[in-house]
DNA sequence: GGAAATTTGATATATTATAACATTTCCGGA
DNA sequence: TCCGGAAATGTTATAATATATCAAATTTCC
């Protein structure tokens, strides 16, 4: 059998979010940027789950924890961790989520399951390469591309079955 | 030289838009849907160019009209209009836009310009099944495709080029 | 040590979207 | 034809997401 990724099956999350937090140091320090305590908190906030999470949800995880925080505040945040590639933002539900291939060089696609709310993103070079030819095709120079697919994780597919 | 898509030359927009009303009754007649005179209008208002339009310049439009209308007159009427495949939502800009290929069942692709707005439909049948194959590879049931390109249009890239 | 640049704080407001409930219109069957 | 239910619309209020603006603090670097 295939093995499941990550965000469906249970795991030490608490891996995933020091890694993230590990390799945000690592490429804030390498691109001379600063990650300062409130973005890196927001960045942890953001890897609490695989479950994308909205600005004002953090937000209001911030101001529980007795920081002084406005709308602005998180949204700065979530510009430069967006700018440095350390979160993504999931256009089809505005909100935002880590990314699970900082610092490489890639296009995002997500996977987001419609029942548990967990995504996971592909590299998917072979999507890639189909997009950016389709867009050759008609001569339009892509820059950005947003790729989400919402569906079924293998989990909750599952467990829809024998309701 | 390969021929340029439509939006991105000087045509003669109110055959788009009449094509696309066409289409719109025969359609709306084919599901037993009613295409009520808002939903028409609001259809006619989405097609007046090739650029998405936002639901509030689509009300803003209703009301200079001298319609009495408010945001769930329009969003009402685009969920119809959705539902039935006749306009797209584009999540990465948070507006709507006629669909190009009504009837057909398709994934949409959409080639977004950053500099004259211009949106271009594609049908891309490689790409959907590059990514169909990505998400089956995962376990994963696809659904519903959000598939957003910006970039630059051809027009704009060889305006730019001689700045 | 001090000027410039970056980051943060704070207030206000813009933009996009939906909830809830009353009223009207439409359409098929008695 | 008219009536009953379903569909569509009107209306008011409010939720959810995002940005503008300007002042204050902090950091950087010479």
């Amino acid at each position: 059998m295939a093995s499941q990724a990550l965000p469906y099956r249970p795991h030490n999350h608490q891996a995933c979010v020091s890694q993230a937090l590990a390799d945000a140091r690592a490429i804030c320090r390498a691109q001379n940027a600063r990650l300062t305590p409130t973005r890196e908190r927001v960045l942890e906030l953001i890897w609490q789950s695989h479950k994308p999470l909205g600005a004002y949800d953090v937000l209001a995880e911030l101001t529980a924890e007795g920081q002084s925080a406005a709308p602005p505040t998180v949204y700065r945040a979530l510009d430069f961790l967006q700018q440095h590639g350390l979160v993504h933002r999931i256009a089809s539900l505005n909100a935002f989520i880590g990314c699970a291939h900082a610092g490489e060089n890639h296009t995002g696609m997500f996977l987001i399951c419609r029942s548990c709310g967990n995504v996971l993103e592909l590299k998917a070079p072979g999507v890639s390469g189909a997009i950016e030819g389709a867009a050759k095709a008609e001569h339009f120079k892509a820059e950005d591309v947003t790729l989400e697919i919402a569906g079924l994780c293998p989990r909750c597919q599952a467990e829809n079955r024998h309701d």
